[in-house]
DNA sequence: TTATTTGCAAATCTTTTGCATGAGG
DNA sequence: CCTCATGCAAAAGATTTGCAAATAA
């Protein structure tokens, strides 16, 4: 609820009808702390007895993605939403536990520089996720020895 | 051709039966400059006169993964495959032509340890990609201004 | 011989699309 | 109003699966 007059805005400024189900949804995607797939989405607008349909979801993810509302990425076999802080970041994916911990500070930045002099190719971007145990996961793997 | 007695000891070294179609779609991928899917690699077989189904090329490279013979990538919507050289490499991906080109140093090495000691996490590996322009569509951009 | 691999057809899973209806500015 | 958004059903594309027949060891 707090989240709709902000949503509302961040609509209006893109150009975007302030429908119920887009404001819903950047919502939940922002209320998430993992990113989040479309079916999710779909489940939790359900769950909230909001009805919509799948495909809606998805073109609105699309509208969204492509106002760089949102960012999207593919997660395995299925892209994943979560809300385009514009700020630089990566995700540690626990292997254990699949959750994504958000990395802020970029090992990167410096690398690019040398790409670009080394081979002559300009570097508009890149993609990193890093891949272990969290702590959780590690902690819960010594317990279970005792 | 000459790739047949490597792949047959790869197989063979993995427990897996030495079929043609797993020699033929390992030589495929050993010789493709880029990753390939399992539709190209599909295409590429029956280019040869090599009938097969492409249940059995997904079959294959289910196990050739597992295996860890080859390396499983997700690309936009779609996976690709490459020989696994237990060779640490990341891509770079020209958004234009979209050629990948490995690159070889890592620059991610001293970066893992500050994880492992500001976040408290195992880290067992990650994934990175980089993104922009080769030198080939740079070069085609500029020429194309005159 | 016997466990493994393959072909085929059909299923599944995620995402997209066409079209008629409904709602926002 | 009139354009844009939505619901519904159906399509599309990538990958997986069940089962019977073929093949490697």
């Amino acid at each position: 609820m707090q989240f709709n007059d902000m949503d509302s805005n961040i609509l209006k400024s893109e150009g975007l009808k302030n429908t119920k189900h887009r404001r819903e949804i950047i919502g939940i995607i922002g209320k998430s702390k993992q990113p989040i797939s479309a079916e999710q989405i779909y489940f939790e607008l359900k769950k909230d007895n909001n009805s919509i349909n799948l495909s809606t979801v998805y073109r609105i993810l699309n509208v969204l993605t492509i106002k760089k509302i949102i960012i999207k990425s593919d997660y395995d076999d299925k892209f994943l939403y979560e809300i385009n802080e514009n700020k630089h970041s990566h995700h540690f994916i626990c292997s254990e536990c699949k959750m994504m911990f958000k990395i802020d500070n970029c090992p990167l930045e410096n690398y690019e520089k040398t790409i670009r002099e080394n081979l002559g190719f300009d570097v508009t971007g890149h993609k990193l996720e890093i891949y272990g145990l969290c702590r959780n996961c590690k902690l819960k793997n010594k317990m279970e020895k005792y």
